[in-house]
DNA sequence: TTCATGATAAGG
DNA sequence: CTTATCATGAAC
């Protein structure tokens, strides 16, 4: 039997949302929610977030949560999400890999809230000159490392202030759309927590992959 | 489906 | 020093 959606799945429709939103959410899925749908824009290139990830903070804050990088405290690298709403966290993943957050919540609580996959609205040109220009272009920003990857983003843009106009990394909230939400993808603690959200019918979603390292669920 | 890649930080 | 991690593309 193939059951079409697994039942940790829900899905929903968000209202219009705005910055203060972003600093004073009530939870983490309502941060990814704020964020799910914006648009990202990185010097000429224009990008539609179709699926994010939503991570909690700190063992002792209001969200704890054993995947988010800050759970155990402040640390060079995780500052960034300690700090105000809507500055932009990046990561080096596996040592490779460049992956943007976006974070929440007032000043001093950490939060974040992982960009996962996004459609290329505009840029196509330099984009397609990045990445596999054989490939279709829904699969260029399919993954957080392959968004990255798409706005050639660096470790010196860490702490973009992203609702700043002057900023050259700019997120645009406000957009109303429908979303779903899973579970997370590669993390071995706390995988059942739905906080994976995305757009159904986007193309350029990625697909769901459990950790090999998370429990099997009985 | 598995592997190489190789930064960051926690734990021994 | 050793191990785990919010991953990807190429090799098998």
């Amino acid at each position: 039997m193939r059951l079409g959606r697994p039942m940790s799945q829900r899905r929903g429709h968000n209202r219009r949302v705005s910055i203060e939103t972003l600093e004073n959410v009530e939870n983490p899925l309502e941060a990814g929610l704020t964020i799910l749908g914006s648009t990202l824009t990185v010097d000429d290139i224009s990008l539609r977030i179709v699926e994010v990830e939503a991570y909690g903070g700190e063992k002792d804050g209001p969200w704890p949560d054993p995947a988010a990088h800050s759970y155990r405290g402040r640390t060079p690298r995780n500052s960034v999400m300690f700090g105000r709403a809507g500055r932009l966290y990046v990561y080096r993943s596996y040592g490779m890999h460049f992956c943007m957050n976006i974070s929440y919540g007032p000043d001093g609580v950490a939060g974040g809230v992982l960009l996962r996959a996004a459609e290329i609205e505009a840029g196509h040109d330099v984009v397609s000159a990045r990445r596999s220009p054989d490939r279709p272009s829904h699969q260029w920003a399919r993954g957080p490392g392959n968004l990255g990857a798409s706005v050639a983003i660096t470790l010196a843009d860490n702490g973009t202030d992203v609702f700043n106009p002057a900023s050259r990394i700019r997120l645009e909230l406000g957009e109303s759309k429908e979303w779903v939400s899973g579970p997370r993808v590669g993390v071995s603690t706390a995988a059942e927590v739905p906080w994976r959200l995305w757009i159904p019918d986007s193309r350029a979603v990625s697909a769901y992959r459990r950790s090999p390292r998370a429990p099997v669920i009985s």
